[in-house]
DNA sequence: CTAGAGCTTCGAGCGCGCTCAAAGGCAAGC
DNA sequence: GCTTGCCTTTGAGCGCGCTCGAAGCTCTAG
């Protein structure tokens, strides 16, 4: 699989190759769907330190799908959760839930979508872009605050 | 706006903390009053990119007091706008209004506060580092089904 | 068998950060 | 003088993304 080149990728990139919760959250967030089997709300609300409560949400407003047991409960099958990993991911960068909605929409049409679908993820790639130029900036600004910090708003 | 451009030699510089590069780039960034005199409610607002809506709204909830003129018009007095462009910066890296508020108490309240506003300041810093990991993944998971892409939710 | 926790659905409520509307004042151009 | 447009204040409204409450069902422990 090209995961461990992917994850080395991503490591390289965020600068801290060593930490530990950067691989755990990567494992977590992008290359898995743990048990291999459908999982309760809750145990998916875990993985993705989310609330169950917004698990349900999402399957309201039409992001999913999601199965029921026998007595009535959720049950994530896979196919799910993997579809809930990624919408998870793209919310966490900022992706509003209209577009998600939009892009599901476009999933469950078929393969004639595919280029608007690489549209939406190219546009979101560079939104995702501007995001850290930004928040660089703000950072630098920050540590030169800190540095120079004299106890007024101006350096 | 000049702000890209700005943002870009910021960006070239954050590689070499002690260039004076850095220095001035945030002396006008941080620090900034371009017309170097009082300003108008439109023209703070064009340089921010926000609203003059917004800059009332914050003026309303006590993060800056600012002057009228002869008409009662907004005044805004240098002091003023750097303490706005700062807090502007706080908000684009997630800082919460409520946070902002506290903070410009902090700094009214005089000296004996430094320390506080020394620690919301570091705090702010690892959260805007959080985000920058957090959206560093995001950013690898969406170029990895850019790369990868064959329609479905999953790689 | 019963208590308690957690699941279900559905509508309603909330916190955040603006954003706007209304009613009126000021300044510049025709 | 009148119109146009931006300014003022204040309270209200809104869009987003959850988050909760109510009423009822199900599973597990004791």
């Amino acid at each position: 699989m090209a995961t461990d080149e992917l994850m080395r990728k991503a490591l390289d990139a965020i600068g801290e190759p060593d930490s530990p919760l950067v691989k755990e959250v990567f494992d977590r967030l992008l290359a898995t769907e743990p048990p291999d089997g459908p999982m309760t709300v809750q145990q998916l609300a875990e993985l993705l330190d989310v609330s169950p409560h917004t698990l349900r949400y999402y399957e309201r407003i039409g992001l999913v799908e999601v199965d029921r047991d026998a007595s009535g409960y959720r049950s994530y099958r896979p196919e799910a959760v993997r579809r809930i990993v990624f919408l998870t991911r793209m919310r966490l960068s900022g992706m509003p839930i209209r577009d998600l909605q939009h892009y599901v929409q476009l999933v469950d049409a078929g393969d004639d979508t595919v280029p608007e679908r690489l549209d939406m993820l190219l546009e979101h790639r560079d939104t995702i872009r501007r995001q850290i130029r930004e928040l660089t900036l703000s950072l630098a600004a920050t540590e030169y605050k800190i540095a120079t910090y004299g106890g007024s708003t101006a350096p």
